[in-house]
DNA sequence: TTCCATTCAATG
DNA sequence: ATTGAATGGAAC
């Protein structure tokens, strides 16, 4: 076994095997598979994973592994497996789906360094950029007048030659730790030596004599009142000593927190918890919906199921969605388990991220509770598997490997032989539908735990506020009641629903949305062709005059932005205080945290924001919520934009008199009567559920079929309608006959950053080799991949399909 | 012949 | 993805 097969970090589809290296005697014993290393790749070296190891190759001469990175495999041998499988699954290559488990750092750099090897004189500009130096990065030249040519000439003659290393980005926190020696009396016998004049240096002996077990550097100084120098004299004569320690960056402060106990569960929690709990004990999978209304209690559920876990002490991955918006969640785990937990989020830095993960793999915790990635914890014992909000976009990851955390959750559930816990109050129909069907089980939570009522919804026609003379964004009815809010001191979050920036054309007179007569989705306008598109099925026509329902003028393209919302309510209620939250204002780190905790300490009337307040936000003087257009998500070209826009009213709905005053939920919209908005506002999922299921069937969308989006992008438009045309005819020679493909179609961001973007869908049933034939198709565009700057990316049960 | 840009196959 | 080597055309 003196051959490893290596992973390396080169991502292009002619890499995407294992490359075999000899290990050098000196790392024999301790070269163990999920280790990285160090590896000569042609004239470079570069970074790979040690994934199997041989005593046999196909290769006859095989080079040394260079250098190896971990002491401990960084990847445990289910998590080396579990990436095969996501490669394949997700159609990207190995290497990305390995990199995907780790956190950032662990990543390698790669760093170029010219050295001189001769003594001799180099030629003028080369003896000046090495300026007196032996070595000069590769930077240095490529800012410097020197051409290749030249490079090349000098490495040919043997004066210089090229480095390549193989950098890593680790970087641990240490403190400095100051402690006596062991023999004490000495401390003693020098104090008594010491001159009269030295007043610091005999008030730290002292200090150490009463106290002698190691202290934290700098705050001994603060505590003294002293320098570095007087300790340092008195470690010159040896009597204390200076110890670098490793810590932990702990980005929560674990002593505020005060423990809780399990709380009483309502018949309903305890009747959702036992099935879950009898398979963390019989250590069998299963998957388990838990469809539960806001204020439900689904956290306490999953605590207790947790506490099963720790009991018999195994693990818990607990995903939730943007947890940087959701520190009261994190804080409840705190609570319950103590240290016991470690948290991943995308607001902690990557020297933060990597500790988390340290405690994982070292086993320093039982609990994880992080975003997507989480899902990869290094566990090797996991009991439970929850995901909460499932049916929020964020599990699915944008770019590769375009994995979904819920089936990385449910393969690693088997593995593990463990429950998967999905909690929502509006799942996705996906999801609802395997409940149905019984592939999962579903437990429901109907009731709040404090037995309140949901709040009441209002929905506000706009068309009537319209014709009413009121051409402001806000009802009369809101404005009202904003009002009232401020004068009985209660607070108000409005949301701007600003996902509908991609233009959408509606009358404002009636309400008419102009949508595809194919595919019953709204047309996307296109303002240079002065054009309506459907993204699906490439349809288009010119951009009406007037309203082909009404024939009134008043047609118009829709987007409003979170800043022309504040102006005009600042104008329109000049007593308000108003606490912006958008893209913009939260982009410095910690800023988001810092307008919740405004809010929170009643500096503002009114919390203004897009989507990311709607989630999980708790204020107790929150009476009012107000949604400004419901509608805006609604016309989106997404077979998905029903199921948003419930998602997102029900979401927000649930901010609103969460405690004890009792709140109201406004919802302004110019479609009343659409069945989502009507269905969100009287809290009923079941009539909404069968009633998108219908219309998914109807027009053959998920959950009855399932998608493949296939984008191909170059700076050539007709390259890629042709190239898109040439997959779709591939594709149609391969799949089964219930099998449709769609398009070619321009994608609905057409051009992007100088490259034409065409893009294809497929919907299938049952494709079983589906991924051979894609596979197969990249294959034979490969050498055009290579060669001609062409791009082809598969996404598997895409969510964003653009 | 020298210089430079581009193409191309190979990476264990 | 990145490389050195091959190629071929323009400049000297």
């Amino acid at each position: 076994m003196n051959i490893a097969n290596v992973i390396v970090d080169v991502p292009a589809s002619s890499i995407n095997q294992t490359f075999d290296y000899l290990i050098p005697d000196r790392f024999q014993d301790i070269l163990t598979n999920g280790m990285r290393v160090i590896v000569p790749f042609g004239p470079r070296k570069v970074m790979g994973f040690v994934v199997g190891k041989t005593s046999e190759s196909n290769f006859s001469k095989l080079k040394e592994i260079h250098d190896v990175l971990d002491l401990t495999p960084v990847l445990t041998e289910e998590l080396l497996d579990l990436g095969k499988w996501v490669a394949n699954d997700t159609i990207s290559f190995y290497i990305t789906a390995l990199q995907a488990m780790l956190p950032q750092v662990l990543k390698a750099q790669y760093k170029k360094e010219i050295v001189r090897m001769t003594a001799g004189d180099l030629s003028n500009e080369l003896e000046s950029l090495f300026a007196g130096r032996d070595v000069i990065t590769f930077e240095e030249f490529e800012a410097s007048a020197l051409t290749y040519y030249q490079l090349q000439k000098a490495i040919q003659d043997g004066d210089i030659s090229i480095e390549y290393l193989v950098k890593s980005k680790i970087t641990k926190k240490h403190l400095t730790m100051i402690k006596p020696v062991s023999e004490l009396h000495l401390l003693e016998e020098s104090l008594q030596d010491l001159s009269k004049s030295a007043k610091k240096q005999e008030q730290l002996l002292k200090y150490f004599l009463e106290n002698p077990e190691p202290v934290e550097k700098q705050s001994l100084l603060k505590k003294l009142q002293t320098t570095s120098s007087t300790l340092k004299t008195l470690i010159d004569k040896s009597l204390l000593v200076s110890d670098k320690v490793e810590v932990y960056r702990n980005p929560y402060d674990d002593d505020s927190i005060s423990r809780t106990t399990a709380l009483e569960l309502t018949e309903q929690q305890k009747t959702a918890l036992t099935p879950i709990k009898e398979k963390v004990n019989s250590e069998e999978h299963d998957v388990f919906l838990l469809h539960g209304v806001t204020g439900s209690g689904k956290t306490e559920v999953y605590l207790q199921a947790i506490q099963d876990v720790i009991r018999k002490e195994k693990e818990a991955i607990v995903l939730v969605p943007e947890i940087s918006l959701t520190p009261q969640m994190v804080k409840r785990f705190k609570e319950r388990f103590g240290s016991k937990v470690a948290v991943m989020h995308s607001a902690l830095s990557a020297g933060e991220k990597y500790d988390e993960w340290r405690r994982i793999q070292r086993k320093e915790v039982q609990v994880v509770v992080g975003a997507r990635s989480a899902i990869f914890a290094p566990f090797e014992n996991i009991g439970i598997i929850i995901i909460d909000e499932e049916h929020e976009t964020t599990y699915k990851q944008d770019d590769q490997p375009r994995y979904h955390a819920r089936d990385i959750a449910i393969y690693r559930g088997k593995t593990h032989k463990c429950p998967v816990v999905l909690g929502s109050a509006t799942p996705t129909l996906e999801s609802y539908a395997r409940a149905q069907k019984g592939v999962y089980q579903l437990a429901t939570l109907s009731k709040r735990t404090n037995d309140k009522a949901m709040p009441k919804v209002e929905v506000v026609d706009m068309r009537e506020e319209l014709h009413a003379g009121n051409r402001t964004m806000f009802s009369r009815s809101l404005k009202e009641r904003i009002e009232q809010c401020i004068e009985k001191e209660e607070q108000i979050v409005l949301l701007l629903n600003r996902r509908g920036y991609s233009t959408f054309v509606m009358c404002r007179d009636c309400g008419h949305v102009k949508e595809c007569p194919h595919c019953d989705i709204a047309l996307t306008y296109h303002k240079n062709s002065n054009q309506l598109k459907c993204h699906y099925c490439s349809y288009e026509e010119l951009m009406p005059k007037v309203c082909p329902e009404c024939e009134s003028d008043l047609i118009r393209y829709f987007g409003t932005g979170t800043q022309k919302v504040e102006e005009a309510l600042t104008q329109l209620i000049p007593q308000a205080e108003v606490i912006r939250m958008d893209v913009d204002t939260t982009r410095r780190k910690g800023s988001h945290e810092k307008l919740l905790n405004q809010f929170a300490n009643k500096e503002a009337d009114i919390l203004l924001g897009t989507q990311m307040i709607a989630k999980g936000l708790d204020f107790d003087n929150v009476t009012l919520v107000g949604v400004l257009t419901a509608d805006s998500m609604l016309h989106l070209p997404d077979f998905r934009s029903s199921e948003k826009t419930f998602q997102l009213l029900t979401q927000v709905s649930g901010r609103a008199g969460r405690h004890k005053l009792t709140g109201e939920v406004i919802v302004q919209t110019y479609t009343p009567d659409h069945y989502s908005i009507e269905l969100a506002s009287v809290y009923n999922f079941e009539d909404f559920y069968a009633k998108e299921m219908n219309m998914r069937r109807t027009f053959q969308y998920p959950p009855y079929v399932f998608l493949v989006l296939i984008t191909v992008s170059h700076p050539n438009k007709i390259k890629v309608a042709q190239t898109t045309q040439q997959i779709v005819q591939l594709l149609m020679s391969n799949i089964q006959k219930d099998t449709v493909v769609l398009g070619p179609t321009p994608s609905p961001m057409p051009r992007m950053k100088d490259r034409y973007r065409y893009q294809c869908m497929i919907k299938y049933r049952n494709e079983p080799q589906l991924r051979v034939y894609i596979n197969k198709i990249l294959d034979q565009f490969a050498d055009d991949v290579r060669k001609n700057d062409l791009l082809i990316t598969v996404d598997m049960q895409p969510y964003h399909l653009m």
